[in-house]
DNA sequence: AGCGACATGTAATACGTTACATGATTGG
DNA sequence: CCAATCATGTAACGTATTACATGTCGCT
């Protein structure tokens, strides 16, 4: 069960609402971990139970009420413990990697299209990291604590999206250079 | 069902059998798509009677038998019109960057035992995947059809590797440097 | 009047992982 | 003799995705 672990990462300094949580994983999180609202709310009822988390229902104005849940002493433990704990590289399944390998059967173009899109969104993804680093670690050869590591992660994120974007121009670029080849010879 | 893809991806040239499909998929491939023996062999039931495979029992001295499977017409055509679709990029849930995000909590120097351990995991990996270039794919400017295909393919691989290794350099120098200013401090 | 943000949940289904199950041959 | 490779499958379980469900407020 490694999304409680996410769940309880999150809960390190200060307690949130499920859709609190849901929406740090739209973020930078996002680059090594998702989950939708719906894993999340499932989870935090079963993290409570086990005495991870405790809550405390928030009644607010204007405004659906929300319950807030706190990282307990118990829950605490359980994250530290489980951290330098043997880990495997998370399981991969990226669709457009198989159309790239299966690419000579696509229809002329199309997978070029694809990788063009996917070149964009990495670009997107990248600009909004570059900018949380710029507003958040400003020099981050000083860091210490719960702040390089926050830093290391979102480091990752950066370095992912920069890795899928150079990728893209080097596919994009042979499969250009192999259809000039195929166009010159016939 | 990705799965379909990428195992139509793979009998793009030649017939395989379900144990062949499955070690394909702990080589290069792994780089990008894992699956296990049984998803495999469930899978390949279902395609078979959806049509896009055929299969024939080869009755083999000294083993056991085994069931070719082969593309049909109709797979072919379902796996190029795949090809070029809108494709979202793969959910990530990768344990390492949640304990590193969370390493504030652990015991002291079990963060980089891990992140160390993972850089030889990746150091291997790449290179078997440098091997892999070497042999199969000398000339790569030269390249077109299937095989720049496969090599587009595995360059992935390779940079993903690169970029892990890279990463957890820059991670683990970064943490020996905030505890060597800790340390001074105090 | 309608949409998006806030806020929390249930239910059904699909998918993936783990364990169980078998059995011959080859190499160390 | 033990382990690994070849070869195929079933069953149970756990997790994740998708669809359904509800309701307020503030903005355009």
């Amino acid at each position: 069960m490694a999304l409680s672990h996410a769940l309880l990462a999150l809960l390190i300094d200060e307690p949130r609402s499920g859709y609190d949580l849901a929406r740090r994983f739209e973020g930078s999180i996002g680059s090594f971990w998702k989950a939708t609202h719906q894993q999340i709310y499932r989870e935090l009822g079963q993290m409570e139970q086990k005495g991870y988390l405790d809550s405390e229902t928030v009644v607010q104005e204007g405004r659906p009420n929300k319950k807030l849940y706190r990282m307990t002493e118990k829950g605490r433990q359980y994250l530290g413990d489980w951290i330098g704990t043997v880990s495997e590289p998370c399981v991969i399944r990226e669709d457009l990697l198989v159309m790239t390998f299966a690419g000579a059967l696509a229809v002329p173009g199309a997978l070029a299209g694809e990788l063009q899109r996917r070149r964009e969104l990495h670009r997107t993804e990248l600009a909004g990291y570059r900018e949380m680093e710029r507003e958040h670690y400003a020099e981050p050869e000083k860091l210490t604590g719960p702040a390089l590591y926050g830093y290391l992660a979102l480091r990752r994120g950066i370095r992912y999206a920069e890795e899928w974007i150079a990728w893209c121009d080097e596919a994009l670029a042979a499969i250009a250079q192999s259809e000039a080849i195929s166009a010159a010879r016939g």
